[in-house]
RNA sequence: GCCCCUAUAGCUCAGUCGGAUAGAGCAGUGGUUUCCUAAACCAUGUGCCCCAGGUUCGAUUCCUGGUAGGGGCACCA
C-alpha cells in the first residue's frame, strides 16, 4: 500500500516536470535559487574584490573544505595566481579578503588558512533560514533549470526478446531509470526508450528453438540448433504455447512453423520484460521495434546516403563503410555475402530515427561487451552528418552475483542464467535498485544477495529508509501532543551541533543533484542519502522535538520537516519508496 | 597483439575542475535506552592511495611506461 502510493505521486511528480508551468514550480525554482546560490555570490564577492585588487579577471571556484571546523566555502584562487602574479599565494590572500565586500552581510569570518586558501563561515542565520525555504520549495527542492529542455534520450536495457532479463540488466534499468529522473530534476527533457530487436537472425534462431522444443513435446522428436537457445525458458515458451494453440502447428512446414512460433515467442517475451521492468518501477515512453525501420527500409536509405558520400565500397561481395575513416579502428560490414544487412546497418538507422523524433542528444547505456562497439556507430552518425557530442555511450560493467560469499555464475545462452526478476523477487526492489545504483557504473559490482536481504543495520537501504520513517513518527507523535508544523516558527533556535551539521547537509542535496546529472552519474544520491540518514539519526538521538519549550519544539518539526522532503525527493528520483512505518 | 574498465584501511567502496592532516560503511573493541522507533547513537585503531618516471608552487587526481585482475576484439547481436 505504501508502494502504491509511492507510485502515485511520482507519476504526479514526473507529468509537474513535464508540464514545465505551475505556479508552486516557479515559486519552488525562485526560492531553491535564493538558497543555493550562495556559492555564485561568494564567487561574486571575490571576483569583485580580485577587480579592486589586482584588476584582473579569473575563474573562482568555490569548494567545500575538507574539515568543517575550517569554515562552510573555501576557495584556491589565491594560490591558483600565486605565478601569475609572482606573489607568495597567502600575500594575494590577504590583499583579497582587504576587499572583499558582502553586501548581504552573509559572512561570519573570513580566514586565510594553510598555503593560501581563503576560508569562509556563513551566518548561522543564513542556515537557519534555508530550512524555511526548502520546506517551501517541497518536491521541488533540487530542481534547477540549466538543462534547458534540452532533448535527451536515454536508450537502456534493450535486451534481445530471446531470454529473460538478467542481472546487468536490472543494473542498467535502475541506472538508467535514475538518471532520466536526474536529467528532468534539473531540467532537460530527457525520455526513456527501449529498443526491441524483433529481426533478423536472433529471432530466427529463438522460432527454430521454440519449434524444436514444441515438436517435442509432441512427441516428435526435434533436436535445438546448436546455436540456437538451449535455456529451460525455451521448454516454458514451447509448453505455453502448446497450451494456447494445441497441436495446429505440427502439420505446417518446418519454416512456417518456425516462423509463426518465432513471432508467438516474440510477443511473449516482450510482455514478459515489460511487466518485469513495470513491477521493477521502470516504465518507458517509447518500445522501438527494429522491424519498424525495416519496413520502410530506413537502412537501406542509410546506405544510399552512406554511398552518395563515397564512404562504403564493396569487398568479397560485402558490402563496407569506411568507418575508420571516423575514428574506428577497422571498417565495418553493412550487407554480408548472403545479403543480409547487418545488425550494425539497421541500428545506424535506428539512431538516426532517434534524431528525427526531435531528440537533440543520444546517451545509451550499454553492457561491457559492447564496448567495441561504441566507435562504429559514433564513425557512422558523424558520417551522416551528427556531431560526435551528440551520441554519447556509457558502459555498464559487470554484476557479479554473490551468495553465502561465494560468485553464483551465469550464461544466458548455457539456460543457468540469473534471472532479474528473481533477484527482484528475492531481494526485494526497493534492496535491488539501491543496491544497483549504490556503485560508480565504471566499476564491477558486487552484488551481496544477502546483504540486500537483511532487515538490519548492515543494509543501507534500510538506513535510509528508517530515518524516514522515524521522522514520520516524530512528526505524529507531536501532533498527537499538540504540535503542528508551523512556518513561523524561529527557526533561530536551530543552533545545536547536530542541527546545523543536519541543515548543512540538506543544503547539499541540489548541488549533489546537479552533480550526477552532469556527470551522469547515479551512485553519488544513494551515498548522499545515507549522510543525511547519519546527520539525521545523530540528531535525533541528541535532541528531542516534543519539549517543554513549544518554540523549540516548533523550530525542530520545521527542521525535521525539511530532513523528510530531502529524504523524499532523493528516494522519489531512486524510485524507492519511503515507507511510514517500519 | 590491440581496445575498454578496475587497483585507496582487514572487507566493500567514496574521494567533484589538481590543493590543507586521504574519508565512509561493514567487521573488531568498549559504551549508551525510567526519554518522540536501539533497523539508532557515541567512542576507538588502521594506509607504499599497485609500481616507476613526467608536468606542476602542489599529484590519490593529469600525462607516459609498466604490473595485476576483469571484459572485449566476427561478413553475431
Amino acid at each position: 500500500m505504501l508502494i502504491s502510493l509511492f507510485i502515485y505521486s511520482s507519476r504526479l511528480y514526473e507529468n509537474f516536470m513535464a508540464l514545465n508551468v505551475s505556479g508552486v514550480m516557479l515559486r519552488a525554482r525562485l526560492s531553491t535559487r535564493a538558497t543555493m546560490k550562495i556559492d555564485v555570490y561568494i564567487a561574486d564577492q571575490i571576483t569583485t574584490a580580485l577587480k579592486k585588487a589586482f584588476d584582473l579577471e579569473t575563474k573562482v571556484v568555490i569548494e567545500k573544505p575538507r574539515q568543517e571546523t575550517w569554515g562552510d566555502f573555501a576557495t584556491t584562487v589565491a594560490l591558483g595566481l600565486a605565478k601569475t602574479l609572482r606573489t607568495a599565494p597567502r600575500k594575494i590572500a590577504e590583499t583579497i579578503v582587504e576587499h572583499l565586500g558582502d553586501e548581504k552581510q552573509l559572512f561570519a569570518k573570513v580566514t586565510i588558512d594553510g598555503p593560501g586558501f581563503i576560508n569562509i563561515t556563513v551566518a548561522q542565520s543564513w542556515w537557519q533560514n534555508t530550512v524555511k525555504e526548502i520546506i517551501d520549495a517541497g518536491e521541488g527542492y533540487g530542481d534547477d533549470t540549466w538543462g534547458k529542455s534540452h532533448k535527451i534520450n536515454l536508450e537502456f536495457v534493450s535486451a534481445n526478446p530471446t531470454g529473460p532479463l538478467n542481472v546487468v540488466s536490472a543494473r542498467a534499468a535502475a541506472t538508467g531509470d535514475v538518471l532520466v529522473a536526474l536529467l528532468n530534476k534539473v531540467g532537460f527533457a530527457a525520455e526513456r526508450e527501449y529498443y526491441i530487436n524483433d529481426a533478423g537472425r536472433q529471432i530466427r534462431l529463438l522460432g527454430a528453438s521454440v519449434a524444436a522444443r514444441y515438436m517435442t513435446l509432441l512427441g516428435k522428436n526435434e533436436d535445438v540448433p546448436d546455436d540456437g537457445y538451449q535455456g529451460d525458458y525455451i521448454i516454458d515458451l514451447a509448453q505455453e504455447l502448446k497450451k494456447e494453440h494445441g497441436d495446429k502447428f505440427a502439420n505446417l512446414q518446418v519454416a512456417e512453423r518456425q516462423n509463426v512460433l518465432a513471432t508467438l515467442a516474440l510477443e511473449k517475451m516482450m510482455a514478459l520484460h515489460k511487466k518485469v521492468l513495470h513491477d521493477y518501477r521502470v516504465d518507458y515512453q517509447t518500445w522501438f521495434r527494429e522491424s519498424t525501420l525495416r519496413d520502410k527500409n530506413a537502412h537501406f536509405k542509410i546506405v544510399e546516403d552512406l554511398k552518395a558520400k563515397d564512404l562504403t565500397y564493396e569487398k568479397d561481395g560485402a558490402l563496407w563503410f569506411k568507418s575508420s575513416e571516423f575514428g574506428d579502428a577497422k571498417d565495418r560490414v553493412l550487407v554480408t555475402k548472403e545479403g543480409e544487412p547487418t545488425y550494425f546497418m539497421v541500428d545506424i538507422a535506428y539512431h538516426q530515427d532517434k534524431f528525427d523524433r526531435g531528440f537533440e542528444t543520444l546517451y545509451d547505456l550499454w553492457g561491457p561487451d559492447h564496448h567495441g562497439y561504441i566507435d562504429r556507430v559514433s564513425a557512422a552518425l558523424q558520417a551522416i552528418g551528427h556531431e560526435k557530442e551528440h551520441f554519447n555511450v556509457r558502459i555498464i560493467q559487470q554484476v557479479n552475483m554473490l551468495r553465502d560469499g561465494q560468485l553464483v555464475k551465469m550464461s544466458k545462452r548455457a539456460g543457468n542464467i540469473i534471472e532479474m526478476n528473481e533477484v527482484v523477487q528475492e531481494v526485494g526492489i526497493d534492496a535491488a535498485r539501491f543496491f544497483f545504483v549504490m556503485r560508480k557504473l565504471d566499476s564491477p559490482l558486487d552484488f551481496d544477495i544477502d546483504l540486500a536481504k537483511k532487515r538490519s543495520d548492515e543494509n543501507p537501504v534500510y538506513y535510509v529508509q528508517y530515518a524516514h520513517a522515524r521522522i514520520v513518527n516524530v512528526i505524529q507523535f507531536a501532533k498527537e501532543h499538540g504540535l503542528e508544523l508551523d512556518l513561523q516558527a524561529d527557526h533561530s533556535l536551530l543552533r545545536a551541533d547536530e542541527e546545523i551539521a543536519l541543515i548543512r547537509k540538506l543544503n547539499e542535496f541540489p548541488s549533489v543533484i546537479s552533480t550526477c546529472a552532469r556527470l551522469m552519474e547515479v551512485h553519488h544520491l544513494p551515498a548522499y542519502l545515507m549522510d543525511v540518514a547519519s546527520a539525521f539519526h545523530s540528531f535525533y538521538h541528541h535532541n528531542r522535538v516534543v519539549t517543554d519549550d513549544s518554540e523549540l519544539s516548533k523550530a525542530r518539526m520545521m527542521l525535521l520537516e525539511a530532513s523528510r522532503q530531502v529524504l523524499i525527493n532523493g528516494l522519489t528520483i531512486l524510485r524507492i519508496s519511503a515507507p511510514e512505518r517500519m
